[in-house]
DNA sequence: ATTACGAGTGAACAATTGTTCATATGTTTG
DNA sequence: CAAACATATGAACAATTGTTCACTCGTAAT
């Protein structure tokens, strides 16, 4: 049989949904931070910011520290380069990346504060 | 012709590289923090989390507020349980979620602040 | 107990994603 | 200029993901 499976009675609580309708982020605020945190979600891509978070690094030293080839880091620094979660410079053949601001870092921290508790 | 695409020489920076490596976290704590990053990494999952970041909400209201099924919802409440980024009490027929931590809100803070630099 | 309804679940589908391979840029050195 | 090498990029592939649909579970009320 058919069903529809909206709420078809209207708001539990009409108030506190119209209250934080209006303090949401707006959609283009939410997906700008959603594509940070997404970035941040890989596990490769999660170890060279937290590899950064030390120290500069060329791409070559970012691929052999993670075992994979620099093909494969190129474009997951690539991504991060974009919403400026790294900068980098270049020495001759070599490209040195880094992280852009401290806000990556107290990400971090904040993500592992999380895990311990 | 084939080629290797791996660093056949050696690190650029080995003693750079060296002491990385020892200061990264265990690959098991990577990878937690990596699926923390990756649930708030989703445009629903992230709206979910600024929603209950204000108020503590049902599984309909939060349907209602997003658009979506609440099957939809549930799917991605359960996801959020997992980690503990979330918690729950019954109320009746009424499920109420929240926020498990105060860490989560820290974590909306950082990479709101970044997204402003 | 039966009905009603909010919430949870499993299967399935389209869409997205991460890596590899091949090739192209760009820079330094001979 | 040509060769060597670090980095970047495009296409393609398998693997993962988010939503929907259909159904079940749990609670409350009649």
């Amino acid at each position: 049989m058919p069903e529809i499976d909206t709420c078809e009675i209207s708001f539990i609580d009409e108030n506190k949904v119209k209250a934080v309708q209006r303090n949401i982020p707006l959609e283009g605020t939410v997906n700008q931070l959603s594509v940070i945190f997404k970035l941040m979600g890989d596990p490769t891509r999660l170890k060279i910011i937290l590899a950064l978070s030390m120290e500069e690094l060329c791409v070559c030293d970012i691929a052999l520290l993670l075992g994979l080839t620099r093909s494969a880091i190129s474009h997951q620094l690539r991504l991060l380069r974009g919403p400026r979660l790294v900068k980098f410079r270049r020495a001759g053949k070599l490209v040195y990346y880094s992280l852009d601001d401290q806000h990556v870092k107290h990400l971090l921290k904040d993500g592992l504060e999380h895990l311990s508790d």
